[in-house]
DNA sequence: GTCTATAATTCGATAGAC
DNA sequence: GTCTATCGAATTATAGAC
């Protein structure tokens, strides 16, 4: 393995913050390499050099290590809102989350890596509190609803109640749902329609 | 006004059709004319002439009317359930929905419809429970971002976890979580972090 | 109404000079 | 490493014959 930083790591550190950007903002049919390369102060051909096609510099691009962190240091009623906070903070951290999402929408291999990062991430999670992995895996399902739909609303679509609220707010608020999916009994798989609970 | 069907509404109605269907499963950008055309077994010129342009054709596309019912007749309690089936029901009716979520996503004026019907339309129901006009608009939105967060990952990203639910286990999950969003007394908006709740 | 032909762009990707 | 030139394919949209 040779570590030394190549003089050509700066160039490609750019290239790829441009692509996030492009990416993030226009998704991945419509971020074009011209204009990836335009906002790098680049040549079209060096990104193609570099990356080989415009899949691998996705794939590049896409690359985050989302570790969520000491999640068995947190206590058991905390786990819903540092969950959140995590996400929230990673959404606006940089466009990479948001190149991913919106990119997910409409390419096969953004949702795979969607699949992949929320699924597996998130149930590590769910499987350290319920023991029933079928369990676990839906628990990690609903809570990456929660979050992926927030998300959604609030830096994609720009929903303009989501994207006004403040982090603490959206924290405030979906930290119950998170931990609910994560902690609550499962709802009674009942044959009939709705279980409207008798009032005593 | 001309109310007699004309013939030509037949092959209109297989265009929106197939526009839907490829709206749904590609997103606006790769859904092609020329697919389009092919599906509905007609011309390609011919959406042309009859829509216009395939901004037009999308729109035709994607009108959709989202009345939600009776809203006034439903018990309070059970509004979350009726509002989550509702929308599951919908979604999983035609594609209309489909196709305007995964075109919201890159394409502007899909993104534009998507927030006025999602957003109008809750937020009437979110009206009619609190008088908070601009707390009624925060729980529209919330709830919006759940719907349309189990709508990305079960019809569009096709989460497994998610799309392996049946219909009513979604229903069961989610209905507390609308029904929280729309009735729960609003978290204080502490200024320092974390409100632990002491433990007695 | 229907279809052919094509205009006018735009894009990813390649070849090759320097 | 860098850039010019361009290929080949695909797209929306238009013009016009029948």
């Amino acid at each position: 393995m040779n570590d030394t930083p190549r003089r050509s790591d700066a160039t490609k550190a750019a290239i790829l913050a441009a692509a996030r950007g492009r990416f993030a903002s226009d998704g991945y049919e419509r971020a074009t390499i011209r204009a990836i390369a335009a906002d790098a102060a680049i040549d079209p051909a060096m990104v193609m050099r570099y990356f080989g096609s415009k899949e691998k510099l996705f794939v590049a691009a896409a690359e985050i290590d989302l570790r969520i962190p000491d999640v068995s240091a947190v206590p058991r009623r905390a786990l819903g809102e540092t969950l959140v906070r995590h996400f929230v903070d990673r959404w606006e951290g940089d466009g990479t989350l948001n190149a991913l999402l919106r990119s997910a929408a409409t390419n096969e291999a953004a949702a795979d890596r969607a699949r992949s990062i929320f699924g597996e991430q998130i149930v590590t999670v769910a499987e350290s509190l319920d023991p029933d992995r079928r369990l676990a895996v839906r628990r990690a399902g609903l809570v990456a609803s929660q979050i992926l739909g927030m998300a959604l609303c609030r830096y994609v679509l720009r929903f303009p109640p989501l994207a006004a609220m403040s982090k603490d707010e959206v924290i405030a608020w979906l930290a119950p749902t998170v931990q609910r999916y994560l902690t609550a009994k499962p709802p009674q798989r009942s044959g009939a329609g709705k279980p409207v609970r008798r009032r005593r």
